[in-house]
DNA sequence: AATAGTTTTTGACATATATCAACTCGGCCT
DNA sequence: AGGCCGAGTTGATATATGTCAAAAACTATT
């Protein structure tokens, strides 16, 4: 539970008093590998956190199987669609190591952040964090060669690269298992 | 000003104090067509209303006018990465139209959210719709054609394209002006 | 109405990446 | 150890979209 607590705190500080509340509405699973954690097409109640381990978001788009987003030790991750809409996404998520994952169910966040402003401006700069990622990542997409995509995974997160099989790694890129094969042969 | 105050109203509601100490912190411009709004290369510190009339978010990438948000009557915009981390932004703003805009100021909007919970929950949920329709202009730049991503913006906002001129919907499409106006022709 | 200026269209060609298919490599199982 | 299976590589070809250049269609101004 500390690794997660550090995490939070360097989000937004909580009162002592607060803390034990929210934390308490945390639960935690120890899975083993390759292991299913939110279904597809079913609402997502969680956002979760990673303690240990590596986690997959991903969905089935015109028949292949996308990557949306990796996760490692220490990462937050969920589908936001689903969870702040409140409606099924076609999102899956499951373990690529043997993991230990918490997450918070949506009411009981949204209920604490309702009680405690402290929770609601963590929430907040979570929400923000996400959405400057979001918008980095949309803007490599629309810009960037395959090349430069790569590039920057290996700069910002080589531990990605070193974890996770390329097959994955290529989707979350937006491109070709070859292509990306390619880029790493150097032509 | 009611324009605002109902457009703050569908995300969040507030008490009637919290309302009139929040509008306070707005100010209004009537601006010409073609006029900036911010200027390129400063951090950018507001968020900002169009009440009526046209504003485009754009930046020089590669040597190129790329558009990177299209706002019309009673939306939001404002340049994500550089309000929210406080750094300068390569992004400029300008109107396309006679326009009537307000704008919040960061210092203004942060002390707010700091005192008034409800005014933090707004903010929460104006960030969470950013991130939703971020994810899902991701997922159309990322999977859609040209034709798809055309056709979507017909769908979504017909308005843009009767007011806007095609260069700026093409780079905000993600496409060159000559595959939009290939794709119009129907081939 | 004529001119000048901008915006859009059209055409020929270039290019990054996808697609499909075959081959190779490396770990795992009995 | 031999053989199998999924993962990754390599090659040939296809395709959507970009680039560059010129023509055409609008718009505004005198």
């Amino acid at each position: 539970m500390d690794l997660l607590k550090s995490a939070l705190a360097k989000i937004s500080p909580l009162s002592p008093e607060t803390e034990t509340a929210f934390m308490d509405a945390w639960k935690t699973w120890e899975l083993p590998k390759d292991h299913p954690v939110v279904r597809e097409s079913t609402i997502s109640d969680y956002i979760y956190f990673i303690h240990k381990g590596a986690a997959r978001t991903y969905y089935i788009k015109n028949g292949k199987d996308i990557t949306e987003w990796l996760a490692l030790d220490q990462q937050f991750f969920l589908s936001i669609t689903s969870f702040f809409q409140r409606s099924p996404s076609r999102l899956g998520v499951h373990t690529l190591e043997p993991s230990v994952i918490s997450g918070i169910h949506y009411n009981d966040l949204m209920s604490m952040a309702d009680k405690h402003h402290e929770v609601e401006r963590l929430l907040r700069k979570m929400v923000t964090g996400s959405l400057i990622l979001s918008q980095v990542r949309m803007d490599s997409i629309q810009f960037e060669t395959a090349q430069q995509r790569y590039d920057r995974l290996l700069a910002y997160s080589p531990e990605i690269i070193r974890r996770v099989s390329l097959t994955y790694i290529a989707s979350f890129l937006g491109i070709t298992l070859e292509t990306l094969s390619r880029i790493r042969s150097g032509k």
